[in-house]
RNA sequence: GGCCCCAUCGACUAGUGGUUAGGUCAUCACCCUUUCAAGGUGGUAGCACGGGUUCGAAUCCCGUUGGGGUCACCA
């Protein structure tokens, strides 16, 4: 077999990512391509690659890969790296926090591109292709008629590089202007072989390679050139990155061998899937980052559930729940699974609201609160608004609230009540609570609880008891209907806590508001 | 279709030759209970299949099946 082979192996090691590398720092990267928002399948890749890097005390860094000018849009670079900001993902270097290693921007690198084009050239490893895409259409479909493999037919391969193409005619067509793209010479019969960090020694063969376009025609690199040679100016030591690279991987290494360089390691991330296990896309629910965000789940909640789609601690451990600072300190690339993860919404909601009975309720209130401002000034509240808006008085109510709550947008909604007084009263609840003796009883209470002046949850519910007890009836006739009156829903706190934070005064306002306002059921 | 990757409960996973196959989410039942939650207890549920290797395979090898990715002047 004639070529070269091109062997680029890694010792297999127990602890491969321990393994420092003779004094090099680790160096990690996360390379979008700007179009539009983050998706949680890129938030996980750039998240691996930020924890593996810090982890071993490297570097993450930021770079934009926008050789596609067409697809670029606006602002799209400052809402993923702000997007991955608020998930904690900072990076050492970025377009935006600059670095030694610059510009992070592919459209801004494009004449370092053409130098390694021209190297490749004249070492006869890339010729030009003047194929129109009509051509090559023409060509592909011939092809697939045949049942064949849709490959470039190698129209434009010099004489010298063992094709069919005289010199002079590309001499004449560069003369000419003629638009061109660069490609590479794939060897023929060679085998391209790498050990993936995750998935171990993979190998391809030359021949089922197509000449990769390098340069396109409008002069910006294809991704495949542009990362391979930005990967290696940029000095990174690990490319991790999802599994939909690894077809490419004998291109990619491929040019390393062209140019002389030394690959980094290379992970393989398994991807994230819909749940019918196809690879996870916008048709079937929501893959933006921003979209979780906007339904009010926490930087906290999702970062920790990306988390553990595909990566685990081992080891028998059975924790669920990570800090960004535990993941640094755990993560390894030795633990990421080889098969995909689907992506369940069910357990991030879990996850959520394990984080909401968790927070501090001071960082709560300081997120509720504005919110809860904007929504006081629309609508007249019930009580002061310096009362209400008070932390203390938002401090109760998420005390009382947490743990039913799934969102922190919640504590607004569902607690409406502790601001505004009931506008209606659920009618299933007032059909199966409020009966016709109600109206009096819970009248007849509201005087005893006019007259204490201890209207604490303790004090309630024992005057409570001690008022239906002579009576011979159960509390529940009397609770049920105060929750009514109190809050408008069947559902919500522990009553007598409700009702000591609402306070007296709105509490007897408000059963006095019910007792006119709610039929009873006809007996 | 070619090439490549993958395969433990419905989902996320532990497990690296000997386990009653463990945990979490979801689900079901019960307990607690003034509602809703939360919590507690228990249950249902899994090694895709077939061959090997071995005294012994979820674990190692081969094959089959299944799923996925990728085959652009997109990344």
């Amino acid at each position: 077999m004639s070529g070269f082979a091109c062997r680029h192996s890694l010792p297999k090691s127990q602890n491969l990512d321990l393994r420092t590398m003779a004094g090099q720092k680790v160096r990690t990267r996360f390379a979008p391509s700007p179009t539009g928002y983050l998706h949680v399948g890129g938030l996980r890749t750039a998240l691996y690659n930020y924890l593996f890097a810090k982890r071993m005390n490297g570097d993450f860094v930021i770079r934009i890969e926008d050789t596609d000018q067409s697809r670029r849009v606006e602002d799209a670079e400052k809402n993923l790296i702000s997007t991955l900001e608020w998930a904690g993902i900072i990076a050492d270097e970025s377009p935006i926090h600059g670095g030694n290693y610059g510009p992070y921007v592919q459209s801004q690198r494009l004449s370092i591109y053409r130098d390694y084009c021209t190297r490749l050239l004249e070492d006869k490893n890339a010729y030009y292709c003047f194929s129109t895409s009509e051509e090559l259409e023409e060509n592909r479909q011939l092809q697939l008629k045949q049942a064949l493999q849709p490959k470039y037919n190698r129209k434009w391969l010099p004489e010298e590089m063992g094709g069919n193409m005289p010199e002079s005619e590309i001499k004449k067509k560069l003369d000419e202007g003629a638009p061109y793209v660069v490609r590479m010479k794939v060897p023929d019969y060679i085998s391209v072989w790498f050990e993936d960090m995750i998935r171990g020694p993979i190998e391809f063969d030359s021949a089922t390679i197509d000449d990769q376009v390098l340069m396109k025609s409008d002069g910006f690199p294809t991704y495949h050139f542009a990362s391979v040679i930005d990967d290696h100016l940029m000095e990174f030591t690990h490319i991790i990155r999802g599994e939909e690279w690894l077809p490419s991987m004998p291109k990619h290494l491929l040019l390393y061998e062209f140019f002389g360089w030394e690959p980094p390691k290379f992970a393989h991330l398994p991807l994230l899937l819909n749940p019918d296990r196809s690879k996870l896309s916008k048709r079937q629910g929501d893959v933006a980052v921003e979209d979780y965000m906007r339904k009010g789940y926490s930087n906290e909640a999702i970062v920790n559930f990306v988390a553990l789609l595909g990566w685990n601690e081992g080891e028998g451990s059975e924790q669920e729940v990570f800090s960004m600072d535990e993941l640094i300190s755990k993560f390894s690339l030795e633990r990421v699974g080889k098969a995909g993860a689907v992506f369940n919404v069910e357990k991030l909601s879990w996850l959520e609201k394990q984080y909401i009975k968790t927070r501090p309720i001071e960082k709560i209130v300081e997120g509720i609160k504005p919110v809860l401002q904007a929504k006081l000034a629309e609508f007249s509240p019930e009580m002061s608004v310096e009362r209400i808006s008070s932390d203390d008085y938002l401090g109760k109510v998420v005390e009382l609230m947490r743990e039913r709550v799934n969102f922190e947008h919640e504590f607004v909604t569902f607690s409406s009540y502790f601001f505004f007084e009931p506008e209606s009263y659920e009618a299933e609840a007032v059909a199966k609570r409020w009966t016709p003796e109600v109206p009096a009883l819970i009248q007849e209470f509201a005087e005893l609880l006019e007259a204490s002046d201890d209207f604490t949850a303790e004090n309630i519910e024992a005057q409570l008891k001690a008022f239906v007890a002579p009576k011979g009836l159960k509390p529940a006739v009397l609770i049920h209907p105060l929750r009514i009156a109190a809050s408008g829903v069947s559902f919500g706190p522990s009553l007598y806590h409700m009702l000591e934070v609402l306070g007296k005064e709105a509490v007897l306002r408000r059963i006095r508001r019910a007792i006119e306002r709610i039929e009873a059921p006809v007996a």
